[in-house]
DNA sequence: AAAGATTGAGAGATCAATCTTG
DNA sequence: CAAGATTGATCTCTCAATCTTT
């Protein structure tokens, strides 16, 4: 395992890079829409086609958090006029959660500032085949 | 901007990866020596030489976390008996943190698990030019 | 009984304020 | 006053327990 070497500084590496950019692109987000990366998280979910609204533990799943702290998570940002709870017709034990207008809206500006932000720290440094390069690498290990 | 598509791709895999990857290896730390991840980073840095000591401010800054935080988490893993507080001679503001001998074997110990589930989960996946040109990419990332 | 969501209790983090030493 | 560390208040997350509906 002596021949790891390489490799464990490559994790080391991948470790870093990341937590490095995801601090930045966070903080951009605060400072200039006043949302916490969480919240972007959940908009982007339901946002984005095809899911117009999506239950709260379906929710909890995509975003990785748990039920509970979707439960108050949803609760502040409903609070905020971003969400909005709805009754599921056929099931009355569930709640549909769907983006208010205001909600589409602070998305939308939000995702400029995140498009921005990929591209300034990450994507304008990398050829196109580096990005796939990496891309399939990482998919690669993410699937084992 | 609508050329970054490939890149953008490449920077949601890479967040999504080290994901996945960090909750592995955090959960197999835990199950198998009962230290969060966290607390493997504290002894880390203090087994590895240079560092014999360090005070609480600079080894605030290596595990990035707050000075308060540091604070409270080296309370914890000092009624634990694995970190000692000591003076520091020419300063009595500060405060020098060290292992103690309990610290160290447990840190060498988890060390093994840390390293075998890196091996497991990511190296023997990669060819050593594959991980040579990955930290590359990513170390230059990194830098800018 | 199981599924969906919420509530209560507790862990661990942060910011701002404070205490001590330089 | 500044630097180093700690404390108090508060935030957000998780796990376990609970309530309602299926």
């Amino acid at each position: 395992m002596a021949a790891d070497d390489e490799r464990r500084a490559a994790w080391r590496e991948l470790f870093e890079t990341h937590a490095a950019l995801r601090e930045r692109l966070a903080a951009e987000m605060q400072d200039e829409t006043g949302l916490p990366m969480t919240w972007y998280d959940v908009l982007l979910h339901l946002a984005d086609p095809p899911a117009t609204s999506m239950r709260m533990h379906e929710l909890a799943d995509a975003v990785v958090i748990s039920k509970s702290g979707l439960t108050r998570l949803v609760d502040r940002m409903e609070e905020e006029g971003l969400l909005a709870r709805e009754a599921v017709p056929g099931d009355r034990r569930s709640t549909a959660i769907t983006l208010t207008p205001a909600g589409r809206s602070r998305f939308e500006e939000a995702r400029e500032v995140h498009r921005r932000g990929i591209h300034e720290h990450f994507s304008r440094h990398l050829s196109e085949e580096e990005a796939r390069a990496l891309r399939e690498l990482l998919a690669r290990l993410a699937r084992v």
